[in-house]
RNA sequence: GGCUAGUUGGUCAAGGGGUUAAGACGUCGCCCUCUCACGGCGAAAACAGGGGUUCGAUUCCCCUACUAGCUGCCA
């Protein structure tokens, strides 16, 4: 069986955006399945596009979620170049295109935007143009003199107008169009680059690409495509088109939505494990149904046969979900390394970071999460004696001050801290009283916090806060519930 | 408008001619509990509609509806 070889072609135009991760994901997998070979490419033929740093978040993004290529720019295994652009330089994509021209299959394009336009028509509001094969019926002669004088053009290919096309999609099936509805496509654009279309063909057939992946955009061009293979001599490659991934109201993923890129994830606190495990569930569901996978289990269970056909939206509840169970599953020191920071810059150096962490640990989803959860070890806010009432534990603002003001001295004497030793004491203030353990730390806690709910309970919260704090926190309470 | 594809609970998603139509997120309820969260248990919630084929269709075929993509010198 023939080596598998998988590529990514992304632009380097901004971000990584989530489909573009995810059609990456896949096609990492499928050819690490068959232990074949993931290959980087750059489409940078958009000369207009092209933005400053975005080739550097493909190779961090890349590194980052442990899709490791084998080839491409930075690694050429004689397949190179690998960036378009110096692809274009070599003056390749324009003599395959002559090629074309000669064999009668693509044709010198000279009209000019102006002709263009009115070919366009509106439909519905939107601008629709086919080209009406006007250039295919210049004699030799136009064609030299346009040529010799400089004129701008482009090279179109030069589809059949009869008869049908069909292509296999490995999960579509076969698809056939009608010759009539494919467009002469301009293989070369006006200022020498090549169009994706035909950079593309040309790119994965001369990089032996085994399994062309890529989004379902895509599915209505490819008989295009196909006849370029065709008009080469060239072998079609297997065609895998992934669905696409939507927002909540079912459109593209777009920058407005707030998530729609791998950095922007990252920035909101997100694991690039979580995020890629994630990812491969839209769309595939592993025979298993296990939905926790490593990258490693991912390669080793993907069957590309097993896509789905429709698209997905991306839930972003069950991506916090599941951050919050990667988050809950991290090993101390890891999880440590990556919460610290948050919970240093929400509370400052004075506390026990570590322990505001461990508090912290079971109650969030992504790492911004934790900031307004430990706001009140800060300052003891504002609050009303109202919430000391608690039905279910019994408490009232009366039974409160009670509970307060006899503990307090107890507290005061107590020089041990730690959260075993005062659990202890206030368990034997408890079973001394005959009460519930409820109505006594329901008003500590209260008062120690100030909030509603907190992570961690009453003894937790003085542990971390100290005596002194904790007592000015109680005394603050009586006076409080003391003045009502 | 044309072309192509898709349609299983709110979302992801198994299944596939005969099933009580999985599981997960979310929602709701109960339990656990020094609050919240975690965890445990449970509940509500789906085969877009209409025609065929068939003893039988959610599953196969056709039509309709809806949705998306394409219809760029973007990819």
């Amino acid at each position: 069986m023939e080596n598998v070889r998988t590529r990514f072609a992304p632009s380097p135009t901004g971000r990584m955006h989530v489909g573009n991760l995810r059609t990456a994901l896949y096609e990492y997998l499928i050819a690490k399945h068959e232990g074949g070979d993931f290959i980087l490419r750059i489409e940078d033929t958009d000369q207009g596009r092209l933005l400053e740093g975005a080739t550097d978040i493909i190779y961090r993004t890349l590194q980052m979620t442990g899709l490791v290529h084998d080839e491409g720019p930075d690694k050429d295994k004689g397949y190179g170049p690998y960036v378009q652009s110096e692809r274009q330089a070599t003056g390749m994509y324009l003599k395959y295109a002559k090629q074309l021209i000669e064999s009668g299959h693509a044709y010198y394009c000279f009209c000019d935007q102006e002709r263009l336009d009115t070919l366009k028509q509106n439909v519905e509001g939107k601008e629709i143009s086919v080209y009406d094969k006007h250039c295919l019926h210049l004699s030799k002669e136009e064609i030299e003199a346009n040529l010799a004088s400089g004129k701008p053009y482009v090279i179109r290919i030069n589809m059949p107008t009869t008869g049908t096309t069909t292509f296999h999609d490995e999960i579509y099936g076969d698809i056939t169009v009608q010759n009539e509805e494919l467009d002469d496509m301009i293989l070369i654009k006006s200022d020498g680059f090549p169009t994706y279309n035909f950079a593309n063909v040309i790119d994965d057939h001369l990089m032996g690409i085994t399994h062309v992946v890529r989004g379902n955009e895509y599915l209505s061009s490819t008989p295009k495509y196909n006849r370029l293979y065709e008009a080469f001599g060239w072998e079609i490659p297997k065609y895998i088109h992934c669905p696409l991934i939507t927002d909540e109201n079912h459109k593209k993923l777009s920058k407005r939505c707030g998530h729609s890129s791998f950095e922007d994830l990252l920035e909101q606190g997100f694991l690039t494990e979580a995020i890629v495990n994630f990812v491969a569930l839209l769309g595939w569901c592993p025979a298993d149904n296990e939905e926790f996978m490593t990258l490693e289990e991912m390669v080793q269970k993907f069957d590309y046969k097993s896509l789905s056909k429709s698209m997905a939206v991306f839930d972003f509840t069950k991506l916090k979900w599941m951050n919050g169970e990667y988050i809950r599953r991290m090993e101390d020191a890891a999880y440590y390394e990556k919460a610290i920071p948050y919970v240093k810059q929400a509370v400052g150096e004075a506390l026990d970071a570590q322990k505001l962490a461990d508090l912290v640990k079971g109650r969030i989803e992504t790492f911004l999460d934790i900031a307004p959860l430990l706001d009140f070890f800060v300052e003891l806010p504002e609050y009303d004696t109202a919430m000391y009432t608690h039905k279910k534990m019994k408490t009232n603002e009366d039974t409160s001050l009670g509970v307060l003001t006899e503990i307090l001295p107890l507290l005061e004497a107590q020089e041990d801290y730690s959260n075993d030793a005062l659990y202890a004491l206030l368990s034997g203030y408890v079973t001394e009283k005959g009460v519930k353990n409820g109505y006594v730390m329901w008003p500590i806690r209260t008062a120690v916090s100030g909030k509603q709910s907190t992570p961690g309970g009453a003894t937790e919260i003085m542990e971390v806060l100290g005596k002194e704090e904790s007592l000015r926190r109680i005394r603050i309470g009586i006076e409080k519930l003391s003045n009502r």
